[in-house]
DNA sequence: ACACTAACCGGAGTACCACCCCATTTAGCA
DNA sequence: TGCTAAATGGGGTGGTACTCCGGTTAGTGT
């Protein structure tokens, strides 16, 4: 199941203009944000709009097949943090991580984590989504049991949160901006330090 | 300067169709969100698209116009929260307040904070934005000088903050999810409780 | 080397959309 | 009631997403 790489070897044609088309994409939408002209597209990369639609049925397939690398390296990073710092740190990191991708690729984020339950049809090649929750929860899970972040909060909601946030940063083009809501952010993830003064010290070994 | 409303009379008909564009705009945004078509709206009015366009020349100039009186509501509410209450209980209870009438009202919250520096030509009535800057950094000043929201604060990220928040919320229709995000943002607001034991405890009269 | 077939292509077509031009209509006033 | 400036909207332009289908080509079997 989940067949998303080489049902049959696709035929070198096919294949040359799949990555045509990626390389093309990847240049339109870093120009122009998520919502770049999949026809400009086709034209750029030297192919039919017909074509286009063919490789990638929806809009969401292609943002999904131009930043899938991109989400991975997001991913790795996470487990790097989680080998080389303790939990609370990997994991606000990896949120300041996450918020640098978001900036490097406009329309990463708007896109990717946006929900697809408005388009009508079911992503069944939805791996970015998958893997970056994957990620974070993993991340969140390890600071919540050390005591690092509050026990109340869910994987969707940090989600959400860190891509609301980064989504409002690039729609104002303003990079600081998003390290500012960031850092609010992250204090409102952190324990009530007064209120549990006994279980917020040690870390568990 | 800024002469937004009645630089003329306006015409009888003028009004009168002003004021159909704005009923259909109304019911067209609730039902498919701030990107709804235009061209719908003229037609359900009963005016041409032309006339539509003549009125509003952009569509934030239409967004703007519907959500005027909401907007004009929650101010008025922020005045009243800062009346009734502390002052960080009013800029707490305030920003609530915001993410009811944006849940409320789709689309508000996304085109009217959504800056608008992509269109070319400068909005000359964006008396919204004005206004809830406004009243927000009222009630964020007086939380501030009361010590109950921490001092680095930008009026510009508070904003920026709980409009990303009720956009994804908005975004994933989860109106319980704005609830939780802003129970995280709100508590990044607040000060270090531990770190200034000493100047959180008066409040200036 | 050649032919055959399924995979693949892309131009042309459909159906939307925003936005504008300008001939026509109409409201308000003398 | 007649005049004129204000207001209208049909239709045009140029853009978009997405699909159909006749033609082309890659890969395979012989």
């Amino acid at each position: 199941m989940a067949g998303t790489t080489a049902r049959r070897p696709l035929r070198a044609d096919a294949r040359r203009n799949y990555e045509r088309i990626l390389a093309a994409a990847q240049q339109a939408f870093a120009a122009h944000g998520a919502d770049a002209s999949l026809e400009g597209i086709a034209r750029q990369a030297g192919v039919g709009s017909a074509t286009l639609h063919r490789h990638f049925p929806s809009r969401r397939a292609l943002l999904d097949a131009v930043f899938h690398d991109r989400v991975e390296a997001l991913c790795a990073r996470a487990q790097e943090h989680a080998r080389a710092s303790e939990p609370g740190a990997a994991l606000f990191s990896w949120l300041r991580d996450f918020n640098a991708y978001a900036a490097a690729s406009r329309g990463l984020v708007g896109s990717l984590l946006r929900d697809g339950r408005d388009t009508d049809l079911l992503q069944e090649d939805d791996d970015c989504k998958m893997m970056i929750t994957t990620a974070a929860d993993e991340l969140l899970q390890q600071a919540q049991q050390a005591g690092a972040a509050r026990p109340g909060i869910r994987t969707e909601d940090l989600l959400a949160l860190v891509s609301a946030i980064s989504l409002a940063a690039e729609d104002h083009d303003d990079d600081a901006q998003a390290g500012r809501l960031l850092d609010i952010a992250i204090e409102g993830l952190r324990p009530h330090r007064c209120e549990h003064p006994t279980s917020t010290r040690e870390t568990f070994s």
